[in-house]
DNA sequence: TCGGACCACTTGATCGGTCAAGCGATTGAG
DNA sequence: CTCAATCGCTTGACCGATCAAGTGGTCCGA
């Protein structure tokens, strides 16, 4: 008989990291104390200096702790949004499409607008697939995606299906379609709402929107996927930076 | 005779870094193929493994380079603009202020308006230190810089002159007023330019602009700093990723 | 009292080594 | 011919050590 160990035994550097982590989350070291010295915490985790530096700097750069040299490691603040520094734009590619609040609009082939087929590399008027999804929070209209992908890239994936992926569209065309993206390019406006915007968000007509055009680009840099998002004047976005530089 | 040196010896493990990214970016090292071996680079860089891997490890985080168990070592992406990921009002914070195109328009007291009162924790209708830059890029009007101090922050310090400081304002506030601040938040939405803000940017009046709020917070959780970056709908801010997660 | 030398403690950088584990090509037994 | 063992290369994790350099205290002499 064989036994297959499906233990996971993270590395050590890590476990350090998460074990410090905790007791910061748990108050035992507060905003500005000063943590263990390095020497100390090699003791106390039984690991090389080499391990614990490690997730020390791990620690600072997710912006737990400052590091002073020849003084000691201190708590910064503990971050309350882990969401953070990430495009509205880059995050329709790499979150799961369904996310809380997000609702199925409609997939369908259209001509596309010229910005959108001059990014994907296709002749003006190009049929497209456009995916569209609305996201409310709570009842209030936050924002309306849209999607745009070459037919030949949404060929065999569920993405003209009317139903939100579990999974980010990345993921989706990495797994479905083997095709690698790596680049993100994204552009931020002010813009006046169209009437069909201003309809979905419940606005008025001609109120300023924050638009978000980002191109999502293969290993080959051929842009694969335009997403547009359209984000209500009502909804601010906010973003918590705690690893300042 | 005292002679003090200033040279400034950059790290070993910097100093590969930027080695490597320069042959990347000299195109020695084309987009997919392999990097040399951690042990080729050792011995080119005359450096030690740890020191190398760490390079390496500096690359992969900046979305440069992929690194694969058994494998190597493989360019991804080249980025080409390095200013990624930073929030447009928490730039205003940690960039030296005088940034090519950047002009200093003023500093002065002035009464607040009620959000930037309330995001410092002052009595509406404080008076508050005001400096202002204007920001264009090659003669077209591209956004103003507002930030907003408590007096008894900028007292001491070279808050109230008029000229651009060639630190960041974090770094400034640190070294002359010993305020350690460790947290921004940020809000961004899409706003009807004011007739001052139009006049400014060179826009009809009511434009739509792009409007960042952001917050500096000390170490105490005490608001510091606000920064109003208002932005021209002609000058759309441009974000690239390549370390999509 | 003041200032400087000194010391203990801290982090920063670097080294060279071990062992583990993943990948890919070669090789050899059946 | 097929498939598994093996070998050489790679990265991943980890160790303990050295030296440098910044911080803050003590102590001692002028």
């Amino acid at each position: 008989m064989i036994v297959v160990s499906v233990e996971f035994e993270p590395p050590k550097y890590l476990a350090v990291a998460a074990g410090v982590k905790d007791r910061i989350r748990h108050g035992e070291f507060g905003r500005g104390e000063q943590l263990p010295s390095e020497s100390a915490l090699v003791r106390e985790y039984g690991a090389g200096r080499t391990t614990v530096v490690r997730a020390l700097q791990i620690l600072r750069a997710e912006g737990w702790i400052d590091r002073e040299h020849g003084r000691g490691s201190f708590v910064k603040a503990v971050p309350r949004n882990p969401e953070t520094r990430r495009g509205i734009g880059e995050t329709e590619f790499v979150q799961p499409e369904d996310t809380a609040g997000a609702e199925f609009v409609s997939a369908e082939t259209r001509e596309a607008p010229s910005p959108v087929c001059l990014a994907l590399g296709v002749p003006e008027g190009t049929p497209l697939l456009l995916r569209r999804k609305f996201v409310h929070d709570d009842g209030a209209p936050k924002a309306v995606v849209s999607l745009w992908f070459p037919v030949e890239v949404a060929e065999e994936t569920q993405l003209a299906h009317s139903r939100l992926l579990r999974v980010s569209v990345r993921q989706h065309l990495s797994s479905e379609r083997a095709i690698r993206t790596d680049r993100v390019v994204e552009r931020l406006a002010a813009r006046f709402a169209t009437a069909e915007q201003a309809q979905a968000l419940k606005l008025d007509d001609g109120s300023p929107v924050l638009h978000a055009f980002a191109v999502l680009y293969d290993t080959s840099d051929r842009g694969v996927v335009v997403a547009e998002v359209v984000v209500s004047p009502l909804a601010e976005p906010v973003f918590e930076y705690t690893d300042l530089s």
